[in-house]
DNA sequence: CACAAAAGAACTAAAGTAGAACAAACAGTA
DNA sequence: TACTGTTTGTTCTACTTTAGTTCTTTTGTG
């Protein structure tokens, strides 16, 4: 029924009628569609008006109405909203980036550092999530390297063998395999030259959990 | 439909209309849409009058009614649509997820598959990208674990040192060390239990160098 | 090469601005 | 009731800016 370009913009004025009220322009409609000429709107708009979509009050300016919109779309749209379902779904979310782990700085004291990193959406569904980037080799057994960013998300409890992001006493935060006997944590690294740490549950805070990895290359 | 000043004076008159129950007068709408004639209230009133948005008593002060306004959109649908442009910008990339590494078949052999994987655009700036799923435990001693994902840069060369994806005489594409001396080519892997390999330079193909890793944890 | 879509220029028309003159409606008053 | 001034609305002219129309030329595509 409709070519692409006269959907386009018919969906355009219907879109400009209802956000403001008022007809675009012309000189708006061409910017709108992708053209460079108004003539290529004016042949548009006599189509649209000959097809009965829209209603022109002659000889005035910005007096389009729309009667109708279709009901199918053209074929070549489909496809573009296709690829912009597919783009959303897999488009990135921002995650703040707090700064770096086992570093001595307790994490909430940087929390408002506004740098923040895209990640694929599948490392942060449900959840609140931060990243921080890995300083030191305490984890280079578990493949968690000086330099790498690591997704954590934020919970305050965790199971037995999780890696976590641990405040001992508001001292220092550490990337930690997480191990609770009793009412005692055990704070393991995954470094031979690392020893492990053993605090009363009381005294250590989870931040979070180990969710993902980031690494490039140069 | 309407013209911009058209749009703001019939907004006018409808509220001070609702206010005061007693429209403005053509000296008060002057003052309202900024102008410093009347005679641009009188041509604004006919042309509402004309599109039906008013009424208008002949010969008599004060005597207009709003017909009808024009139709709006919730200013919220217009923040959601704006999030989704927003969403869109921060898309990630897609770049083909091949299959597993180290497990006996040449990468060509599968360059048809058709799942993608998401990255940060950060990873895949110029270039041609593809991604592997780790199998086995070669490149361990390199943070690289079975299950990984790594991205891979797609080159037929590489320096020394690179981590790259080889293939020897067809035979199987495995993740690796490079070094090449003259035209001995050593592929060695990050483990201690596996051993170095190597070929004369011609017997050996790379097929991109190691550029990122994603890895997820459950 | 033919055809359609688009670009571009030239032109015409409408919208907006301003000022002034004037007319109708209204209220108060002699 | 007729006169007066005030308020309000109408009409006209003149001009600027913005918008719409029409035509010719260009471009791209099958």
């Amino acid at each position: 029924m409709l070519t692409e370009k006269q959907y386009k913009l018919l969906i355009y004025i219907n879109k400009v009628l209802k956000e403001t009220g008022c007809s675009p322009s012309f000189e708006e409609m061409k910017q709108a569609v992708g053209l460079k000429s108004k003539s290529g709107i004016h042949a548009l708009i006599e189509a649209l008006e000959e097809r009965n979509f829209i209603r022109k009050l002659p000889h005035k300016a910005r007096a389009l109405e729309v009667i109708r919109l279709p009901r199918f779309k053209p074929s070549a749209i489909i496809e573009e909203e296709k690829k912009r379902e597919i783009a959303l779904q897999n488009s990135s979310a921002q995650i703040p980036l707090y700064g770096k782990i086992a570093a001595g700085t307790p994490i909430e004291a940087i929390a408002n550092e506004t740098e923040t990193i895209p990640v694929p959406f599948e490392m942060v569904r449900n959840g609140q999530y931060y990243a921080l980037t890995i300083e030191g080799e305490s984890m280079i057994e578990a493949g968690i390297l000086d330099g790498d960013t690591v997704i954590i998300k934020k919970t305050d409890t965790a199971n037995n063998g999780n890696i976590v992001v641990a405040l001992v006493e508001g001292n220092e935060a550490t990337l930690k395999i997480f191990k609770k006997d009793n009412d005692i944590v055990h704070l393991i690294p995954c470094n031979k030259e690392y020893e492990t740490q053993i605090w009363p549950a009381s005294k250590v805070k989870i931040q979070g959990i180990l969710s993902g990895l980031l690494r490039t290359y140069h």
